[in-house]
DNA sequence: CTAGTGTGCAACCAACTGATTGCACAGGGG
DNA sequence: CCCCTGTGCAATCAGTTGGTTGCACACTAG
């Protein structure tokens, strides 16, 4: 349970993998391979890195590897927005709990 | 308005002055430093490259400059979500349009 | 102007990482 | 068994990057 999610989706072609697997539904790193222009081994570790996340399981049948989006992948990624936009309004009903139009933070309330 | 930001949250320690501007309210550079074990340097660049993807903004008081969690910050990470998301249940939709208790796509309704 | 504090920029460095190639291993069909 | 397809692992490499140090610049106070 760890923030590496957003490691995980910081690289462009590793979102762009999650994206396909979301939309294409399960696929084999040979197969996502092809639809993008790296190797088949780059993708392979890319999808090594998303599963240690979370992200997506790995479904083997027969010789194949398929993986596929794990349901409840984003939900950490949520619960983190979730979180840090609480610790904003608390902070906020501080410093002024009847109106919230400023996120700074430094001056005083009477000031 | 890239996902970049997706990049920049990826880094734990940009994480972490993220959320304690957050937190904490507006803050220096300075300040953020005597926070983690970095110099102050380090948490200058992170700052630049929260700036860049729109988390935080600047701003000048007199010699000093407070840093501060943008209010839209974080809308961005929530519509790329909201947008994945979308896609599966679209993908859902057409293979199974009763039930969606399964996100692997290669077997037919059917079979 | 001078002193003091705070910020910004540049060079530099070690570590990480995204990507490649090569080869060995696993499973299905003749 | 052999052949073929597909996957996994190791070594390797170049580019990126998080971090540091050093120094120049900006603003305030006397």
């Amino acid at each position: 349970m760890s923030h590496d999610v957003f490691a995980a989706l910081g690289d462009p072609t590793r979102r762009a993998i999650f994206e396909q697997l979301g939309q294409g539904g399960a696929q084999t790193a040979s197969q996502l391979a092809d639809l993008f222009p790296v190797s088949r081994q780059a993708i392979s570790k890319h999808l090594g890195l998303l599963e240690a996340v979370g992200l997506v399981e790995r479904r083997r049948i027969g010789n194949r590897v398929d993986y596929l989006v794990v349901e409840a992948a984003l939900a950490e990624v949520e619960q983190w927005v979730r979180r840090v936009r609480s610790a904003w309004d608390e902070r906020l009903d501080r410093i002024d709990p009847n109106g919230r139009a400023n996120l700074s933070g430094s001056q005083s309330p009477t000031g």
